[in-house]
Order: C-alpha cells, then sequence, then structure tokens
RNA sequence: GUCCCCAUCGUCUAGAGGCCUAGGACACCAGGUUUUCAUCCUGGCGACACCGGUUCGAAUCCGGUUGGGGACGCCA
C-alpha cells in the first residue's frame, strides 16, 4: 500500500507546539514507511483564517526541515465537492433538510445509518435500558430521539440522540407495560415522516451498539452510538461544515492513514459513517497525546512560550527542538536520547507511540539545545552567532575576524544565540555592568591597589598574552597578600562588568592590552 | 450531567507475567576537574495512584475506586 498521510492545520492563528508536533509525527511516519506526506490547509472558517496565519505556519515547518510532498491541498477550493457529496447523501437517503420554522434555509443533516448490518464497524454491544424522568414526553421523530433523565437529586436533564443507536426499543410506564415499540413504527417514522410524542415514560429499553476502530496508538476503541446525534454537514447558509470537508478531502487525497491528536477521538466515530457514506475505505487512524504546559494543563493562548516562532527568536535550534518534541510521547525503545534526523526517522514506529499526554519541559529542552549547540563547528557559530548580533543592530564598526575569535572563546558558555549580547564588552568602551557586582568586588582598597599593581606591571612588560596576565596577577596577589586567584573575580568585573565569562587571562588577551589598562585603570585609579 | 480516554521518580520515558532490589535522561543535592563561569566526570535523592481479583509468580492481565484529560456547535 502507498502510505499517504496528511497535517491538516487550520490557519486561525500562531502554530502552537502542540500542531507542530502533530506536524513531526505525521512527517516522521511518512519518511519512515516511505510514503507521502501532504500538507493541508484547513481554511473552511473564512472569517478566522488568515493568509498571515499560513505564512508563518510555512515558514516554521521549513525551519524545523519538516517538508512536504505535492501541492498544498486549500480546503477552501474543495467546497463544490463537499457539497456535490453532501447532494449525494441527500439523494440517497443518507442525510435529510430538518423542517425548520422562519425564513432562514435548512442545514443537510447527516443521519447515522439505521441499518449496518453491512458495516463492520457497528457492532452489537447487548442490551440496555435507560431510567427516564416521566415528566418529560419521549418525543421521537425522523430527526431523533429526545427525552429527560433523572440525576441522583432528581434534577431533569434533556438529552437528545440519532434514532440510530435505539435498534429493538421498548418504552415502559412505570408500571413496566410497554407503551411503544420502535420497530413497527421505523418504516413510518423514515418513509412518511411520522412523530410521536410518548407521556408518562420511565424506562427505555433497547439493542445497544457502538461503533469500533482500532486506534494504532491507543488500542481498540468504541462508543455506544445511543450517545450519539446526526450531525450537520452543511450549513443553512450553505457552507460545508467541518467533518463533511475533512473527510471529503482525505477520500480526494486518498490518504491512508489519520495521524492526528487525540482530542479528534469523538470526531473518528463519526467520520468512519460519512466515510462509509461516501462509499471510501475508512483509513486507519492514529491518535497522539496531547502536550500539556508547565503546569500540566493544556495549551492555551496564555503560554507564550507555545508558539513555535518564539521558540526560533529565543535562539533554539530547530534541529534541537525537532530531537525534544518527537521524544514528548515516542521513545525509540533504548536510551537513546539524542538522536539524529536519521536515526529518529528510522526509529519512528506509530505502535512504540504513547497514549498518555506528556507534560513540556524547559529545562530538557534547554539541555538538548546545549548538546546540539555544542556540536556546531567554531565557524558555523561565529556565523550564526554574527547574524543574531546583528540583528540586534550592534555590528556596525566590528572585525569580523576578531567577532570569530571572540566567538570561539566563547562558545563553550553560550546556551542561546541571543545571548550574544552580553559580548557587547569585547567591542565597545560602552557597555552594561553589573553594579551590585562592582560594589561587592571593586570597592576594597586593597583590591584596587592590587589591580593598580598589575596595570604597571602589563606597562613595564612588553609581552601581553596569557602567560604573562597570569604571572603578574599571581604577583600582585602575594605583594598585597591575597589569596592567589581571588583577584581573577575582581579582575572580571573590571574589565567585563559580568560575574560569569571565559577564562579571565584569555578574556583580558582578547581585549588586548590597550583597553585592558584602560578598564583596569578606570578601577584602580592612578 | 452524558460519553470517551489516560495513570511508572518533580518532568520525559524504558518496561509485552519471572530478566525489576524497576533502567536511562532532565531537574535537584554532594564531591571532583576548570585558580572564575560554563562544560565535563563521579556519587546521591527519587516512582509502579489506591483497593480487590486471576496466577506458583503482577508495574505488566481483569474489576472497582480515586485523580487527570478530552468530546458533547450550523468552530476546526
Amino acid at each position: 500500500m502507498d502510505i499517504r498521510v496528511r497535517f491538516a492545520p487550520s490557519p486561525t492563528g500562531h502554530v502552537h507546539i502542540g500542531n507542530i508536533r502533530t506536524a513531526i509525527f505525521d512527517w516522521l511516519f511518512a519518511r519512515h514507511s516511505g510514503g507521502k506526506f501532504l500538507l493541508r490547509v484547513e481554511d473552511t472558517d473564512r472569517e478566522r483564517s488568515t493568509q498571515a496565519a499560513i505564512d508563518t505556519l510555512l515558514e516554521c515547518m521549513k525551519w524545523l526541515g519538516i517538508d512536504y510532498d505535492e501541492e498544498i491541498f486549500y480546503q477552501s477550493k474543495n467546497a463544490a465537492a463537499h457539497l456535490k457529496a453532501a447532494e449525494k447523501m441527500l439523494l440517497d437517503g443518507k442525510a435529510f433538510r430538518p423542517k425548520v420554522a422562519g425564513p432562514e434555509p435548512a442545514p443537510i443533516i447527516f443521519k447515522l445509518p439505521w441499518y449496518t448490518d453491512d458495516n463492520p464497524d457497528v457492532r452489537i454491544a447487548g442490551p440496555a435500558e435507560l431510567q427516564v424522568d416521566p415528566a418529560a414526553p419521549v418525543k421521537i421523530s425522523s430527526s431523533g430521539i429526545h427525552f429527560s433523565q433523572l440525576n441522583e437529586k432528581g434534577k431533569s436533564t434533556e438529552r437528545s440522540a440519532s434514532l440510530a443507536g435505539y435498534h429493538q426499543l421498548k418504552i415502559l410506564d412505570s408500571t413496566g407495560k410497554c407503551l411503544f415499540e420502535i420497530e413497527k413504527e421505523i418504516e413510518n417514522i423514515f418513509k412518511k415522516d411520522a412523530t410521536f410524542e410518548i407521556a408518562n415514560s420511565a424506562k427505555l429499553i433497547f439493542q445497544r451498539r457502538e461503533i469500533v476502530f482500532k486506534d494504532i496508538i491507543k488500542g481498540e476503541l468504541a462508543k455506544p452510538l445511543d450517545s450519539m446525534k446526526d450531525l450537520v454537514i452543511v450549513r443553512g447558509d450553505g457552507t460545508p461544515v467541518f467533518h463533511l470537508a475533512n473527510v471529503c478531502d482525505d477520500v480526494e487525497q486518498k490518504i491512508t492513514h489519520i495521524v492526528r491528536g487525540d482530542d479528534h477521538v469523538e470526531n473518528t466515530y463519526r467520520h468512519i459513517f460519512l466515510f462509509r457514506a461516501i462509499g471510501y475505505p475508512v483509513p486507519l487512524y492514529a491518535h497522539l497525546p496531547m502536550i500539556v504546559n508547565q503546569s500540566g494543563k493544556p495549551y492555551s493562548k496564555r503560554d507564550g512560550d507555545a508558539y513555535v516562532g518564539d521558540f526560533r527568536s529565543k535562539g533554539y535550534l530547530p534541529d534541537a527542538l525537532f530531537n525534544y518534541l518527537s521524544l514528548l510521547g515516542w521513545s525509540p525503545g533504548d536510551d537513546r536520547e539524542k538522536m539524529t534526523r536519521k536515526e529518529i526517522i528510522d526509529a519512528f514506529t506509530l505502535e512504540r507511540v504513547k497514549s498518555s499526554s506528556a507534560q513540556f519541559d524547559m529545562n530538557k529542552l534547554g539541555n538538548m539545545n546545549g548538546q546540539y549547540m555544542a556540536e556546531i563547528s567554531p565557524a558555523k557559530f561565529a556565523d550564526e552567532i554574527w547574524k543574531v548580533a546583528e540583528s540586534q543592530g550592534w555590528t556596525a564598526g566590528i572585525d569580523q575576524v576578531y567577532f570569530a575569535k571572540v566567538a570561539g572563546l566563547m562558545q563553550s558558555r553560550t546556551k542561546l544565540f541571543p545571548q550574544v549580547s552580553a559580548w557587547k564588552f569585547f567591542f565597545f568602551d560602552e557597555y552594561e555592568k553589573d553594579g551590585k557586582a562592582v560594589n561587592k568586588f571593586l570597592q576594597d582598597a586593597n583590591v584596587k591597589s592590587a589591580i593598580r599593581k598589575i596595570s604597571e606591571l602589563i606597562e613595564a612588560s612588553s609581552d601581553f598574552n596569557i602567560d604573562v596576565l597570569q604571572k603578574f596577577i599571581r604577583e600582585s596577589e602575594n605583594l598585597s597578600g591575597i589569596q592567589e586567584g581571588k583577584l581573577n573575580q575582581p579582575l572580571r568585573i573590571a574589565v567585563t562588568g559580568q560575574t560569569t565569562g571565559a577564562g579571565i587571562y584569555e578574556t583580558m588577551e582578547m581585549l588586548g592590552r590597550e583597553r585592558t589598562l584602560k578598564r583596569l585603570a578606570a578601577i584602580g585609579g592612578n
């Protein structure tokens, strides 16, 4: 079989981390199996769909290296086919237009089929009974069954469902007397539009049927038909509804496997009927567990970090994010975590996807990103980080060769590209200083005089390199009675304004004699 | 409320009835390397939600309880 899967986002906002994870799993499955990965933009909600959202989606996919096969399929362009399918169902008696009061046109409603003997997805679950509120009549018509149930506290709640779930229905009153038998009236209901209102109903007994499918990830999933309703497939205004469009397009695109978030499980039960009604084999399903945020809640608009673009602008590497996301709800089965794209593709199977939800962990992503960062070649690192500095707008007049040297010094302690902004002290005399650290380390008179001594030693020397700098610092420490090494941190703050960074001797050497002396003089005083 | 789903360290996970005294990773703690910082190395802390059942044997199978999530639109 030629495997064909699709990623079908609706472009109504930014792509968030859950969406893109779905795309990643779809893509991984397609690439692993040698099938096709198709992109379908579900833009039937014309009011909320925007071109900007489509653009950012495409950009995020490209950034993460998720490529797609064939042309992008725009759902809105296939509306005619959706409507045609609905008309056909109307003609075949699989759908109907309810009578509506008022001038607005009626929608088209798909009717869950009454006769399901030839439908392998429907099975008999056994006899069932439901207590109903005798105060409210049970209403039965071609548009379904309507009744009220009493809860423990005696509160009455209304329910309606498709007739399809109520085979062999008998309605009994409180004495057990049968008031209605559905099999006797079913022809009248469907062919002659007969309606019934049965007062004093106390109990419904019927043969329960359920719709079943085998999910590749979750295993066998079933839902009783008596808890399902017929569904609108075309709105009163004549536009197709998601369910119809989605299924028609899957048929159109010859989709064989549907891999999507498990918030769609309930839709699947209905879509299976739609596939059958259209006469297309039901695809195989795999429902992915959700990703929840760091508080364990589903992602919502409030989770600023959820947008894929944010990860990019914060400096995360696409390969790191991809790798991390692939491990959310899936694992190769051994202890590997950091894996190349190819290793992930080779190891990926839907059967190994977990069925419980996974919590997003920034710490782990950060660690993963660090591992990828450490692998970047110095040249590429210098190149990438230059671009970031450029976008931060402070590269004018900076020598790129010198910049590359600084990058080489700083690479091992850079976790995220935007941290480059802390390097300005290498290039400018104006830079941010950590005021607290200055107060803490540079107030002591003895330290100041020791720093002054170092300046003198540097000035008197013709050499300026790591070795002599280290020697001078030790010498000054000894002269001032300061423990060896204790001058390092004050010096760092004096020349960089920061408490962290590369080795202090290397940093001073990189800065050069002139700048170093100038900054030391500003502290030690002369 | 009804229906559906889920449940192993704080987090991501390994685990297909005996290889489990439950393994790995992140985080955390301690020590070491780096005369700073980061990296790195070593060690430590730390979980089968609960109750029953099946079995010689259960994290694993079954039932129930609890907890969490999802779906119940002329949104997608």
